[in-house]
DNA sequence: ATCGACCCTGTACGGCGTATCGCAATCAGT
DNA sequence: ACTGATTGCGATACGCCGTACAGGGTCGAT
């Protein structure tokens, strides 16, 4: 069997999506390709040019098939999608934002975000505007993902956790030293992370078509 | 002279800030106060712990000494120290939003963050705001470190090196399979990146901002 | 003075990324 | 066909990592 970079990548990837970016080490890749470790040398030059690749990768299934017309549409739509990825690969979260994307999917993915907004404003507005939604994107989907691992961890929800003695936190605050915290985690609503990234989301996909309208008039 | 976590918190962040998070080791912690490497164990119990102290260690210096009275103006004081914070330490881009930070100097600007807007809006509405802000923050900041470690890495401006035949990204350019990308790219104006991050930062503080109102109507 | 318990920390283990270099396979020259 | 030079592959090995563990040193009790 002929190896590539392709069979590489996709061995990291199921190493990453079974026990996390950590466990992805270029010998249990070359052990579960049945090779040497250093054959992987071959294909790529470095771990991190690994992680890089596994990157693009992913930007592939976020990459939707067709574009919506609309360009709020197709804004929010590769928000989510990227927000599913990185709840099937959970070490996109770690590497999301890390260093420049420059692969060719995830230039793809950049194009078409860039597609979605060419000609409704100047170009220093709607690279402004991409910027803004893919900060908060990659803020918002990291958060998640961190939550959802200290939730595992601990193996409980986050607001058990804190009601039912989670203790260290409700110790800190029953200190009185956070009063705001303390009253926002006991009454405020239970909300599903869906509904938290989707109305951030919506929040700053108002202001951008507000920034839009303003430039364009 | 005495060991604490204090004394270990300072050497690691000192070896994190001269070489990068990558150059910490527990090792090169203790030699650094001159201990053997397991001395750390008295008072920290694993590597993440520690990144996690250093963490918390650095939201000390985010947090105002006073704060403004007006919502905006302490939430983007807050944002725009919290980026100060990351350009000083760039290992914090790394650690940031990686996992939920309970440290006290994290729950506390966490407070200040809520406390900012205490009462202007149920609480729901606040934390959808609080969680906005922060995930747009973090995603920015993160952007930009990367940002800065790719030029520094080139040792060109992101400008030069793509029309100066960066020879990666320009030949990807060149295949017109990116043409909003390339317009971007070759006709967008330099913007720095604190203007960058201060405009979207603005835009999110409109949307809260039309969001606090609508809640409150 | 002797012993026991406990804390402290040096030693050591398993694993990592990857530099290096010996060797097998290839190819050129006769 | 046979030899010698050359190349490139990948096994071996190096230096470093986080931290388990056990042995020693310390100190209190008898």
């Amino acid at each position: 069997m002929p190896l590539d970079r392709e069979r590489i990548v996709a061995a990291a990837i199921a190493l990453a999506d079974e026990g996390g970016l950590e466990a992805v080490s270029l010998r249990k890749v070359a052990a579960r390709l049945e090779v040497g470790p250093m054959r992987l040398y071959g294909y790529i030059s470095t771990k991190e040019e690994l992680f890089d690749l596994m990157v693009d990768e992913v930007h592939a299934e976020i990459l939707p098939e067709e574009r919506p017309g609309e360009w709020r549409e197709a804004l929010g739509l590769l928000a989510h999608r990227t927000r599913l990825a990185a709840l099937r690969h959970e070490w996109l979260a770690d590497l999301l934002g890390g260093r420049p994307s420059l692969g060719p999917n995830a230039l793809a993915v950049g194009e078409a975000t860039l597609a979605a907004l060419d000609g409704l404003a100047d170009i220093d507005t709607v690279m402004r505007a991409v910027e803004t939604v893919n900060a908060y994107s990659t803020g918002a989907i990291r958060r998640e993902i961190a939550n959802v691992r200290a939730e595992r961890a601990t193996g409980l929800s986050k607001r058990d956790w804190q009601r039912a003695s989670g203790p260290y936190l409700t110790r800190m605050l029953a200190t009185g030293r956070y009063p705001a915290l303390a009253k926002a985690v006991y009454d405020g609503t239970e909300v599903t992370a869906e509904e938290s990234f989707a109305t951030g989301l919506n929040w700053v996909l108002d202001t951008v078509a507000a920034n839009l309208d303003r430039s364009s008039a």
